[in-house]
DNA sequence: TTATATATCTACTAAATCTATAGGATAATT
DNA sequence: AATTATCCTATAGATTTAGTAGATATATAA
């Protein structure tokens, strides 16, 4: 299952771009009409920020804004930040590889093999879609 | 991330195609060679045989066999046991359909729309994949 | 300069889920 | 009757998730 931090933070990051300003909005806002915890959205906020296309400002007028145009985010580097690893198991993470340790070969392992497919699938999908493409039109 | 239980359940079925036998295979035996609790196997084996094609035998002599070819055992079947539904986000499940209570409107809902794409995706693969794939040729 | 509004950061708690185990019940074989 | 193996239910420990609390840092405005 999708975590509520992605569903929030998907949402948020929708929030803003449908917004189309360069202002920053606060959290509260955000919070407010997304149905957001704003406590829990503050978390998820802060960690989208180490992606570089999420900017901050503190203080009276502060908030979130997005840095780069929604059509430049793209869903690999969102869903890794919120979510993790695209890949299901470790043995088949492009960014996180590890080893399994129960399992002597990877070539003949069929978990490997399934989620192997997976992945290719999943990053297909996340590769090519960009936050512009999940505003309505 | 899959779960141990799927990781497991999977290894078994391979096992079970792997050993390409009518006579039934006793947990003990896959539990040993592919490094898995017995115990836990166990309820992981029983919850398969809901499916159909597996099948089991009580008593000396008994175990689990694969009622269907591999070829014919889809990994639809198999991971919806295993994992559970293949949707990440239930406003987006065919078997499993269930509204967001937070979302007032799904057309326009970017969570709804990324993971319906996923969905497609991941349903492709997984309909298109059957135990007989994962074997080693 | 002071008050206010906002993000930042750390720590914590409660609830849910996952992993695994325990122990007996049931059924088949010898 | 004894043995062997699956079947079934319950439970416990570990981990993850979701959410909360409270103090700190920073920017704005009066």
């Amino acid at each position: 299952m999708l975590s509520k931090k992605t569903k929030y933070g998907l949402k948020a990051l929708t929030y803003l771009a449908r917004r189309n300003t360069k202002e920053p909005i606060a959290i509260a806002e955000i919070a407010k009409h997304e149905n957001i915890s704003q406590k829990f959205l503050e978390n998820i906020l802060l960690s989208l920020r180490s992606t570089g296309f999420l900017g901050s400002k503190k203080g009276k007028g502060g908030g979130y804004y997005l840095i780069k145009d929604p059509s430049e985010i793209p869903m690999t580097t969102v869903m890794r930040v919120l979510e993790g690893p695209i890949a299901m198991v470790s043995c088949v993470s492009l960014n996180f590889y590890e080893k399994c340790d129960d399992c002597p070969d990877e070539p003949s392992c069929s978990v490997h093999r399934l989620m192997l497919k997976v992945r290719d699938s999943n990053l297909e999908v996340y590769r090519n879609t960009f936050l512009a493409d999940l505003l309505t039109e």
